[in-house]
DNA sequence: GCTCTTATGTTATATTGTAACTCAGACCGC
DNA sequence: GCGGTCTGAGTTACAATATAACATAAGAGC
């Protein structure tokens, strides 16, 4: 696994981070965008747009409709603020925003806890394997399936 | 990309290799599971569940629900006759059943057209990074997506 | 034939994702 | 200020994907 020598935001310092990513590409940071990135953030794992529709709306005191977050999380992973996870129907926070990696999702089977790596070699392998097939503009999707460490047996 | 030397089968001897394997693993290959795979077979695309319902459907001139379908999709996957695309919720027959790959899609966002390459070195780099981080019986799902050839500009 | 198991049918419903149209506020030029 | 335009959000409706629960039928084994 590739060393991280960038930030690892959190709490606070991750929030101005996206907020500074999304203004910088010319887009607003309403305050409903804050709220979806906030709720999305503080997910200890994958969530869905109704998910994060429904913490949004008790957040927030009135009903959000799904519509609306999937808007958002649309323009968030167009701007790298989140990505989706293919196989889990979910999205997550960027932990890093303003930094492009091809990332590698592990989920877990039995708790969906999903953990996140970069592996930049593994992930210019599958695009270079994309490329030689004829393949251009490949957005890699990287994911596996298993049980992570507290769900074995 | 990995050379292949196993059989690679179509039409009559496709049908014929899914049948054996599936019989192998004490499964009945029954009507209604023929059909599903032909069906499935016959897509030259990744089909839904829907869609192969709907062909289904039409091959057998009765109304077969998308939920016999599902499960038969399942009964597939888990024997390694089919194969399920997560980043497009689609199935696509395996076109060498009995062979065990991990394998890789390359998308076309355009026109849906999916093509299939095993790269074990690849592959074998994914299980091992998702072993080193913990996790147990690993699925890879390595998915890419972009414009394939006849899609570019 | 009888029984047990597996496969399928049927219906209902949950979950995920889009579309179409409206409204509200910001901004701009006049 | 006034009217036009643009973006974000609200609202409603609906499409597409997936599962659950239970009833019935068809096969395998005796």
């Amino acid at each position: 696994m590739t060393r991280h020598d960038h930030q690892l935001h959190e709490g606070e310092s991750l929030k101005s981070a996206a907020r500074d990513r999304l203004t910088r590409q010319g887009e607003q940071w309403t305050d409903l965008r804050a709220a979806v990135f906030d709720a999305l953030a503080n997910f200890d794992k994958p969530a869905s747009a109704y998910d994060v529709a429904e913490a949004v709306s008790s957040a927030q005191g009135r009903r959000i409709a799904a519509n609306s977050v999937y808007r958002i999380l649309d323009l968030f992973v167009t701007a790298n603020l989140a990505r989706r996870v293919e196989s889990a129907n979910a999205y997550v926070a960027n932990q890093h925003p303003g930094c492009l990696h091809d990332c590698i999702f592990l989920i877990c089977d039995t708790c969906g806890q999903t953990v996140h790596i970069d592996n930049d070699s593994l992930s210019s392998g599958v695009r270079e394997a994309a490329k030689n097939a004829g393949f251009s503009a490949p957005r890699p999707v990287i994911e596996v399936r298993g049980k992570c460490e507290d769900c074995r047996d």
